[in-house]
DNA sequence: TTGTAAGCGTTATCAT
DNA sequence: ATGATAACGCTTACAA
């Protein structure tokens, strides 16, 4: 058992409120008992109970946050970004993996709540419904703690989104693809997410106003049960063969991306003279296939940089902005020409 | 704010005891005062202080997970396995990315266990240095709450390892290898962590109980900065240039196998016909590459299973195994013809 | 500069 | 079955 402040005022001959004044570096208390006090915490050891100051200080000085699957590559750079960020703030972080079930998420919810975090990260977009039902959740939770929301946007009070610019990074992607005299372009997405969603009104947006006619029918949604690359090569191989004819792919994620690299390597069709693909996210994937996949950027580490300051702003009662966006910008490797 | 039990027991005209039994499922109690309490409670709603109740328990119902870099690959989904199953037996995880400098980490540490974290996780064998100096924090911890090593093992009182048997799965893929009859095989690693370490323990013990001449000079180390596969992948072109030969690779990771077979690719070495490569941890990158990486499981879900399981008893007082061991096995994809 | 004492929201041990 | 009340370790007015 650590020793307590009692402990110490007792060794020191003063009172706990003064080895309480020490160990918060108030500056009203003489010299000689600070290192009487400090020599005692040396000799012996001291370590706060977190949970006692909680309750004097009603904070824990810890943030929660949540996601859907730490592990995936994308979630998890972001969880450990703001982890860093959070640390170097004098914050804790409390990881909460609820998978993509909404109620299940609710519980969980309450259940960090309980733990008085002091304010909330929703990492990942799939946290936002696309109706005021689904994201009911949400509004309650601001009215205990701030919410922080990464990748995705809603704009209530107390809640705040930091997030890229999908739907121009994709915007951007696709023209630069058209312009390098590609027209027929596959889509691949396989979620529809608040940023899956935005990243496919970039893309239809980009084809539109270059007057591409029928790129709708060269929007394919693989099934989320297919997980393993080859499966998704096999389901690109055939849509392929039902008579779709496409030299470019744009893919929502690095994984699609490279799922389609295999696709070409797969039929023998010569990358990047006869395909481009374009990824997104920019993750360490991008490296794995050859040709090295070109991929969408989009500042993660900034963005959480970006989200933690913001958060250590509102809890410390200033004004912060509600929705901060990052451009995302496009990485060329080695599966496109231009 | 939210309602306290005090609140309640007032509404309710019954004592915070009462109260405090109806929310702990205390059976001693009428039927109908429950009744009373569970309504109100069902009308304002009422989420608990654990702040507050870690004073009176002594826990927080909570593990402090201590890991170098949640972003790694394979460190993402042990924190996110462990999370699921702690979150499953009513613990949370406070998630703790120490980086790998040793100074950081006691710092880490100290201001973990002031949470009053009920049990550490160190989750990688990074953890374990080679000294008994470098580990005295983890004996220090140990004192304190029990602490678990993820891939690792270390033998002290209130310490708990769980790992896979690295020497023995190395060694049985080497000699799978070697019995395939490409016994010129380039090991490749970059870490010398305590896993680090078995690996390559079971590469050299295949290799000298098959009686290979000369295997140490195909003993590769990567130095730590190259982390682009590219770089990589031209080290190990450069290391071939080096009048060196070899018809196998075996890495101490999917990351450098992958490496190996873009080395092959860029070389125009035919993969697995004239190389063959073996990965370790069968992680998501296997399926990036073509052909797809020949890996070695480690059995990381059951390993956190089991780690859980063990914590949970340590927890509830039983007596529980100081180290648990899990075979890996070899996951045959197209690197390899055997 | 220092001490006293109230308060934070629970749990748990007594009585009744 | 229920109620008082101490205890947990800390912060922070308010007094001295």
């Amino acid at each position: 058992m650590s020793l307590t402040i009692y402990d110490i005022s007792e060794k020191a001959g003063v009172s706990i409120a003064t080895v309480s004044r020490v160990l918060n570096g108030s500056t009203k208390v003489k010299e000689s008992t600070r290192q009487k006090i400090m020599d005692i915490i040396d000799e012996f050891g001291y370590t706060p109970n977190s949970s006692a100051r909680a309750m004097g200080l009603k904070s824990m000085k810890t943030i929660g946050i949540l996601c859907a699957d730490s592990s995936d590559i994308f979630l998890a750079k972001a969880v450990y970004f703001l982890e860093q960020n959070l640390q170097a703030n004098g914050y804790e972080s409390l990881l909460c993996c609820t998978g993509y079930n909404l109620d299940v998420r609710r519980n969980y919810i309450n259940l960090i709540l309980s733990k008085k975090v002091d304010g909330l990260i929703l990492v990942g977009s799939n946290f936002i419904g696309s109706t005021e039902e689904e994201n009911a959740y949400i509004r309650d939770c601001s009215e205990k703690v701030p919410v922080m929301i990464l990748n995705a946007s809603y704009h209530h009070e107390n809640v705040y989104s930091i997030l890229s610019d999908d739907v121009n990074s994709m915007y951007r992607a696709t023209t630069d693809m058209i312009n390098s005299g590609i027209s027929d372009v596959l889509y691949l997405y396989n979620s529809t997410s608040y940023s899956g969603r935005k990243k496919l009104d970039g893309f239809r947006m980009a084809m539109e106003s270059h007057k591409v006619k029928g790129y709708e029918d060269l929007i394919l949604k693989v099934p989320e049960e297919l997980t393993e690359m080859e499966s998704i090569a096999n389901y690109i191989t055939n849509f392929a063969k039902e008579d779709h004819t496409f030299h470019g792919v744009i893919a929502s994620d690095d994984q699609l991306g490279i799922a389609a690299v295999k696709y070409g390597q797969q039929n023998q069709i010569s990358i990047p003279k006869d395909l481009s693909v374009i990824g997104y996210n920019n993750s360490i994937l991008t490296g794995c296939c050859t040709p090295e996949l070109t991929s969408i950027d989009n500042q993660l580490e900034a963005q959480t940089r970006s989200l933690v300051k913001t958060l250590i702003g509102v809890l410390s009662g200033q004004d912060m902005p509600q929705k901060t966006v990052f451009p995302g910008n496009l990485v060329r490797r080695k599966t496109t020409e231009f």
